[in-house]
DNA sequence: GCAAAGCATTGATCTGTGTCAAGCTGTCTT
DNA sequence: AAGACAGCTTGACACAGATCAATGCTTTGC
């Protein structure tokens, strides 16, 4: 697009460029006055592969909304066990944390951008507008719905309901940004799928070799294929 | 207390007696004028052992502030596969859903109180209150952390790890409400905490008697009381 | 005081997933 | 083009926790 003389030049405006997902993410319901005092307060922040947006127990000092990209949520144990508790996609909300410290870190997958807000100036801002603070709750509820989901995943799956169901979430997920298809895409590694349904690699692997033999999917470079979409969302289901 | 003629009698009222942990709840926070606005939106209702206050896919119409006994909270497979998603005490929260039904089951454990709250008027009431809707993010906020340190138990945590994580967790819930005690007192059953860590009731049972044999807890009726609080702690750490 | 029911414990065995160890594939570097 | 590297797959084996099966311990009701 070489006509688009100045893409980075739009700070401190409504600006689509910045945010195809507005719609989504949390200033989504903001009016034009209101979404330009909102931009004041933002920067808008990139990160390159694998960099820290924040870690745990560091104190918070900022919250984020996402604009581009995925960032890998997930806990340590002292030991170096790792469990990644989401994935973060454009319009996700990030920073929330009960204390004043993060309860978990945040990186970036691929390359990723941000809004990122001050907390001070963050909740002065929304602490007299209902409506940001409604859908802020909205935004925590759907958040909280996930987890439970994922408990229940991590609980009481087995390994191939497990792949299964993460496969389905994620196309669904994708699908508020993308439309459905029938390629869904895994921007993260075989390691972060593990980590994140409470299994090994190999066991990961394994399973995608086998739904692949079973014919439900196809292997792809940086994702799969859906084959048959009925047999593969009764398996996620039970 | 045959001085205290009309125990239920206040209905309307600001009332300890039906809310002893009223500087928890929710409407911790409320004036006085402003709470007995919203007490007038409160039914008090009671529920006996097994009670269902609600089931998943169910509509949501109310929502429900604990104030007395103790809830479970879980999601079931079709094929019966139950996973406990949280344990509510009072002053706990409950019904606030993703979409307009539940997503999950509540009922009672031992004979329970809540105030009931009918959706509608209770949003009405909440709305253009900013106070009580960043009391709300606070809550939500709380019940994420928890549900995040319950994927990191349930996915990358062994069966000892589980139990003396959930004993050392539930204590600390506990001490909110009575204070730091030695007896931990468990109101669920062995199957409940099985279908709260994702394990079977075997595997706890044999880990309780693990922890008695290796002198970190003693078995009483209906809890236990830990007797290396150091010790202990660290098992449930890593 | 005894039967019945419900919950908890213990033992023996099995199995799904983890662990350890190669080997494969694609990409980047020089 | 060749080597190195990172990520992924596959195989052989081990083990934590599940399953199956008794048995024990309270509580409840008569």
């Amino acid at each position: 697009m070489p006509h688009l003389a100045f893409p980075n030049s739009c700070d401190g405006f409504r600006c689509e460029t910045h945010c195809s997902v507005r719609s989504l993410a949390i200033c989504g319901q903001l009016n034009e006055s209101e979404h330009q005092e909102f931009e004041r307060l933002a920067q808008h922040v990139r990160f390159g592969p694998k960099e820290a947006l924040f870690s745990e127990d560091e104190m918070v000092d900022s919250v984020y909304s996402l604009t581009e990209g995925i960032a890998r949520l997930y806990k340590l144990l002292p030991d170096g066990r790792r469990q990644i508790i989401g994935f973060a996609l454009p319009g996700d909300f990030l920073g929330m944390a009960p204390s004043n410290r993060y309860s978990f870190s945040a990186d970036a997958i691929g390359p990723l951008t941000v809004c990122k807000f001050f907390r001070g100036p963050f909740m002065r801002f929304i602490e007299n507008r209902p409506q940001m603070l409604m859908r802020m709750n909205e935004f925590a509820t759907r958040e909280l719905g996930l987890a439970q989901d994922q408990m229940l995943l991590l609980g009481r799956r087995s390994a191939e309901e497990k792949v299964a169901a993460f496969l389905v979430g994620w196309r669904e997920r994708l699908a508020r940004l993308e439309g459905m298809t029938k390629t869904v895409t895994l921007p993260m590694g075989r390691q972060d799928i593990a980590d994140f349904l409470g299994l090994t690699i190999e066991t990961v692997s394994r399973t995608f070799t086998k739904l692949e033999r079973e014919k439900l999917i196809v292997i792809v470079p940086d994702g799969v294929r859906v084959l048959d979409s009925k047999r593969f969302d009764a398996l996620a289901a039970a």
